[in-house]
DNA sequence: GTTTTTCCTTAATAACACCTTAAGATTTTC
DNA sequence: GAAAATCTTAAGGTGTTATTAAGGAAAAAC
């Protein structure tokens, strides 16, 4: 059995470090979730870690000084979110030492793609046990490829957009069970955006439908559960 | 099983000093890290160290004088790190003695590449067990050398500024996998700017396709995936 | 130290892919 | 049959990438 990674999130808007919480669940991932600096510290003592996510803004401490003290007596990556660019004037040289940066507001497909690729290029260097990993979603004739964002559909390639192949993944990362819309809107435009337009992701669907040679009546992957949401089935 | 390099690094900015820690690790060097000359200067008495990267300015000793004792006891590169140029007027002669130079602040691959020369023309002249190193990456007809930053296609070489070879280096060595453009900045340019200058990167990857004579639609070798970023196949 | 050359960046424009919107059609539920 | 939810379609708008060319900075040559 593999190792699922122990992420550590830490942001005082609490909207984002709730959402940034339930993206990486959805991935499998154990995470370990704190409004604060000082909280932040004592579970960094207390726990094993395999990577943290850290604003740079925070009421109590900076992310930077977290990232110090991470860096001092543990080895593990450390990726920073930053605010918007026009506010980066302000913090230039507090992002300095992290691994990687992603600036606020982000798309949860993004952030998972860098936490995937930065606990690969730790776990290559340091050859302990390789974590659970899905860059590969594969199932039934349908394979996700998230390193390299192909789908291949039945041995054949299906060239999909950012927004649909991301709407694909969650879905798939979910099969077997219902998500609801709201829910999958929010896993794949993220904070972005906080009207849950709904027909703007049935466009994307019928478009993915489409792609797949699938219909909405006697559907054969994306499912329709009336009132409720979309599923694949497992 | 191949050596890995013992490296020192000393430099009263931690958080200089954390990031060239993170560089030599993810090349699999062992580091050894201070922020001052003192304990610096302890190290090199009881550890077997290959390789040394100092800070030119430290609060209790320059690197200059720590070169001078590492000159007397051991036999082993030096690396200086200098401060933006500016400011060399004031130390010339301070460097002295250094086998290379780098100024800050610095990109990434610059050192790591430094790093390497030196290792390499120190264990060619003292034959002892070579280091295992990765300067050279070879596959399907393109061949790129980190040492001597050549690059060949199809057995033809092709004549690369430093930032398209920069470039080049970072795709290969994540080949098979998107490479955001913000990534891709960040790993070429280093913590230096902070504004993704996408349009620069842009204008580069043009330079490069047309080297390799290469197209964006219908790429051989550096294909974009929209909205996301640039891959290599493997 | 000066000229020459090379290289990097910027900016403006064009071309393209993608996303959203809206409005009407269809289906499902009650 | 009416209301609500979903589906479909197409067009306009937005954002991303490609392409040039030109200015300036850096490096090399003299």
């Amino acid at each position: 059995m593999l190792l699922a990674a122990n992420i550590l999130i830490v942001d005082d808007e609490q909207a984002i470090a709730d959402l940034v919480e339930v993206y990486l669940e959805n991935e499998n991932y154990k995470v370990f979730k704190f409004y604060n600096g000082k909280d932040a510290l004592n579970c960094i003592e207390n726990e094993k870690l395999d990577l943290a996510i850290l604003d740079v803004m925070l009421p109590d401490a900076d992310g930077f000084s977290i990232c110090q003290q991470i860096r001092e007596k543990h080895n593990f990556p450390v990726i920073m979110l930053t605010a918007r660019e026009e506010e980066i004037d302000k913090i230039t040289g507090l992002t300095l030492g992290a691994d990687d940066y992603v600036t606020k507001p982000f798309r949860p497909l993004e952030l998972i793609a860098r936490v995937k690729a930065q606990l690969r290029r730790f776990t290559k260097y340091n050859s302990s046990e390789p974590f659970q990993e899905e860059h590969l979603i594969a199932f039934s004739s349908l394979v996700l490829d998230l390193d390299t964002h192909e789908c291949t559909l039945n041995e054949k390639k299906l060239s999909l957009t950012p927004t649909e192949f991301s709407i694909l993944w969650v879905l798939c990362s979910n099969r077997g069970r219902v998500v609801g819309s709201e829910e999958l809107f929010h896993e794949v435009w993220g904070d972005k955006y906080f009207t849950n337009n709904n027909n703007t992701v049935m466009v994307h669907i019928r478009h993915l439908r489409e792609k797949m040679h699938d219909s909405a009546d006697n559907p054969k992957y994306i499912k329709t559960v009336w009132g409720v949401g979309y599923k694949i089935d497992k």
